[in-house]
RNA sequence: GCCGAUGUGGCGGAACUGGUAUACGCGCGCGACUCAAAAUCGCGUGGGGAAACUCAUGUGGGUUCGACUCCCACCAUCGGCACCA
């Protein structure tokens, strides 16, 4: 029975509204619950259909907590910096905030439209001034802790972004935001320490309950290993270089060095020897060359003899230095020893004709001498058996780590060290549409930082939004802006002109939620006490790296200094995947495949939208969006509509069962996310009640809480229709009645040596003497056990019954 | 190359702890209603076979009374990382 949509929508939508029912109290006997989707950037594109597949999940929990006697807060905002907007305000010649405002607008009114119940009072956005005020308050706190520090260091640079990026930004040697080629540029940038925190970012992943796959991908990402730096001295000059080497147990197989073309140092080491020149015109071509993009690692091997040898002091011989091509300089010390047990070394040594001395051999004989004629290159086995150093001769590889660790460090050939793949967080945009850094450059004090009354320190009307060719962004053109005074000496002084990126103000937002309207603070200490940490968090995967890592840090931060009451911000994340285009392939507005959630909300209905996100597949896997999908849950929602005629006074004993069945099964699944199968089985249930013709009032009314997560206009609306009084919102979430739940008979296989040959219906508690007989009585199952010995009888109560004969 | 995930009808997918593989939805077929169509409702629907039965969960092995599920080897697709010594 079709209902009108548009009609319900908008009444419960406004009832929703100015009930407050959503409001998050800050005080309450009631537990709290913090549930949190990631905040979306408000483009120009409005809303994108996948955006309400998590949005629509975490509604479904929090709807839930709510009606399990829950004080909810389940929040909004926007993270309206960045990149897109201001592109779109160069291309158009219209204010970035003007533009935001819009967005944000169509955004707000598209979420609304699908009865998200979120606390709109406490909205917040990244761009505003009171919120950005608390942005910068944090940066400084960073630079106060001297974790916020400005260092000149090869950048990635974006040839038509015109702004530096972050390692991470960088994907294929492509800027990640516009897909152009980048390159390697030196420039002073604000960076912040993150490093210093790798270790805790890494050990607390054990505190926290999140998806395997997403700690794997953290610490992946930090990177962390364990090994030696070696100590050794430049022949001829009065220079120690260190190398890092994190397999250290075959240290004696090292025949020769290698050094990063970039290596600072390279150009002192070099100075005074016959190829002095050739090498450095090799080192800088190199150089250019792997800045390049297309540059492929391992098709361009390469490398030059730099005339140097290093004192080995493992008295093996004296190690020449080479350049090479694949020496990373921004990993450990961009100064490499090598040996045969090594893949990269082994290939350039071949290459080169630099001699190799293997000092572990595979046990097997064969093999062994391959290794010893170095036809292969052999490594990373635990069981090749080591012959060098004297004191683990015959010893197992995968056995000696530590010891030799242990054994070369007491020798003095090196220091245990760690490194980390991650790399401090490049803090700086050359960029407009971002928070202002607040410092200031005096000649005599330094780097200043604004006093606290001067924040927020307000983003200023500029004429242009490019950024300048000097790579600066247009706030430098600003020289009323940029002049001023110096907080501490009042002599003259200039502004930092580089703003924060995205990352910043998304780094806290969770925050804000908790006392969005503070003038005084950030939040208020006790109701961040009181809130955090959020419960549970669904986003992304695509952030797990970049947003989730960084929120961590910022939050621990924040942390050490005393302001916020829990090292760990999430308690939980979950991660939901993409909604593909019919085809597979992902949405883009290029390929012309993209749904627009106007349209189908408007056709549809908001209830059948949010039914189909939830049904179309396992909530963590990307699934293709289906038109005739979304069609099959609106004509479900009809068949709810019209089960009110069926109420009787009396329902048959299937439909109760069932409808127990279902109140377990729905409440389980939506804890584990599993809303596909508790959308199926609240299918099954309205099947079901079709099927017996009858349903009670009562549990009608029941079957309405469960639906009301999901499809919470219609659920209203049919329970209004009944005559009760009040919001499902405000109701008491269903219990299940296991006793009413139970089957009394049940249909199981009957195998005839793990052939299914017949079922039999029987009671669950029916004894194994009992089902044969029943086993028996059935034609075809008597017919394969004719004349045939039983062996075995296998009998699972409520299961199977399977007879083993010869 | 490394890390992670996935592979089941025509399609999206379900299957608890190893126990009737294909729930639920889509699509399709037939029927009812209709002058007709749409919508709706009813019935059917993995392949082969009249049936008994048989073949089917990426491929090949194994464990088991019994395997989508566990083990070994491999293939394919997707996502992430990628000269990290």
């Amino acid at each position: 029975m079709a209902y009108n949509h548009h009609e319900i929508e908008k009444k419960w939508q406004e009832r929703w509204e100015t009930s407050g029912v959503f409001q998050a109290k800050d005080q309450s006997n009631k537990p709290k619950f913090y549930g949190l989707i990631e905040f979306p950037y408000p483009s120009g594109a409005g809303l994108h259909i996948g955006h309400p597949r998590s949005n629509t999940a975490m509604d479904i929990i929090v709807r839930k907590r709510r009606m399990q006697g829950f004080n909810v807060l389940y929040p909004i905002g926007w993270d309206a910096f960045g990149l897109p907007t201001e592109n779109y305000a160069i291309k158009t010649g219209r204010k970035p905030e003007e533009v935001t405002r819009e967005n944000i607008d169509t955004f707000r009114r598209q979420l609304k439209s699908l009865g998200f119940s979120f606390d709109w009072s406490r909205e917040v956005s990244t761009t505003d001034p009171e919120y950005y005020k608390w942005t910068q308050w944090m940066f400084l706190e960073f630079f106060k802790a001297g974790l916020a520090y400005k260092a000149k260091m090869p950048i990635n640079w974006c040839l038509s972004c015109k702004i530096g990026l972050a390692n991470e930004e960088v994907v294929d040697g492509m800027c990640e935001r516009c897909g152009g080629a980048t390159e390697k540029r030196e420039k002073e940038q604000w960076m912040i320490a993150i490093t210093k925190y790798a270790d805790r970012l890494l050990e607390d992943l054990e505190t926290v309950n999140y998806l395997e796959k997403i700690k794997i991908q953290q610490r992946n990402w930090i990177g962390r290993s364990e090994g030696v730096n070696w100590k050794q001295k430049i022949k001829d000059l009065d220079i120690v270089l260190e190398a890092y080497d994190s397999v250290p147990q075959t240290f004696m197989a090292q025949t020769f060095a290698v050094i990063a073309p970039e290596h600072p140092l390279l150009k002192t080491i070099v100075a005074g020897t016959p190829n002095e020149k050739e090498v450095m015109e090799y080192a800088r071509q190199i150089t250019q060359k792997k800045a390049g993009k297309g540059f492929e690692v391992d098709k361009e091997v390469d490398g030059i003899f730099t005339g140097r040898y290093l004192d080995n002091p493992f008295g093996t011989g004296d190690l020449p230095i080479w350049v090479a091509s694949f020496v990373v300089m921004d990993y450990g010390t961009g100064f490499v020893n090598c040996s045969a047990h090594d893949e990269r070394d082994f290939d350039f040594a071949k290459k080169y004709n630099i001699p190799l001395r293997p000092v572990m051999f595979p046990v097997d004989a064969v093999e062994a001498e391959k290794v010893k004629n170095l036809e292969v290159c052999y490594h990373h086995d635990p069981e090749a058996i080591m012959q060098a150093p004297a004191p683990f001769v015959g010893r197992k590889w995968g056995e000696v780590r530590e010891e030799i660790i242990s054994y070369v460090v007491e020798q003095g050939f090196g220091e245990r060290a760690v490194n980390y793949k991650l790399r401090d967080w490049v803090f700086s945009r050359q960029r407009y549409w971002g928070e202002p850094i607040p410092l200031v450059s005096c000649e005599k004090c330094g780097w200043v930082p604004l006093p606290d009354n001067q924040l927020p320190l307000i983003l200023p009307d500029v004429e242009k939004y490019e950024p300048t060719d000097t790579g600066e962004s247009p706030l430098a053109a600003m020289t009323d802006w940029v002049n001023t005074t110096c907080p501490t000496c009042a002599g003259p002084a200039k502004r930092e002109t580089d703003t924060m990126p995205n990352w910043a103000g998304s780094s806290w937002y969770f925050l804000r939620y908790i006392d969005p309207h503070n003038n005084d603070a950030f939040a208020l200490k006790e109701k961040l006490s009181y809130w955090m940490p959020v419960d549970w968090y669904n986003g992304g995967m695509e952030h797990t790296t970049l947003h989730l890592l960084y929120s961590r840090f910022w939050n621990k931060f924040l942390f050490d200094r005393g302001y916020v009451t829990t090292s760990e911000p999430y308690a939980k994340r979950t991660s939901h995947g993409l909604i593909l285009a019919s085809d597979g392939t992902k949405m883009s507005k290029s390929k012309g495949n993209v749904v627009n959630p106007d349209e189908v909300v408007s056709q549809y209905g908001a209830d059948a939208v949010r039914l189909y996100q939830m049904f179309m597949g396992p909530f963590a896997e990307p699934v293709p969006w289906s038109v005739n999908g979304l069609i099959g849950m609106r004509r479900f929602l009809d068949k709810v509509t019209a089960l009110p005629q069926l109420i009787k006074a009396d329902e048959s004993v299937e439909v109760t069962r069932c409808l127990h069945q279902t109140i377990k099964k729905v409440s389980d699944d939506i804890e584990n996310m599993r809303f596909n199968t508790a959308v199926s089985q609240m299918m099954i249930f309205v099947n079901t009640a079709k099927e017996y013709g009858s349903i009670t009032k009562d549990s009608f009314k029941t079957f309405l809480y469960l639906l009301c997560p999901f499809a919470p206009h219609l659920a209203n609306e049919l329970q209004e229709g009944l005559g009760e009084e009040g919001m499902l919102e405000e109701k008491t979430w269903p219990e299940f009645d296991a006793a009413l739940a139970k089957e009394e008979m049940v249909e199981i296989g009957v195998q005839v040596s793990g052939k299914v040959r017949g079922t039999i219906t029987l009671s669950p508690e029916t004894q194994e003497a009992d089902a044969l007989e029943l086993a028996n009585a059935n034609a075809n199952i008597a017919r394969h056990l004719e004349g045939k010995e039983v062996v075995k009888v296998i009998y699972v109560a409520g299961k199977i019954l399977n007879i083993v004969v010869k």
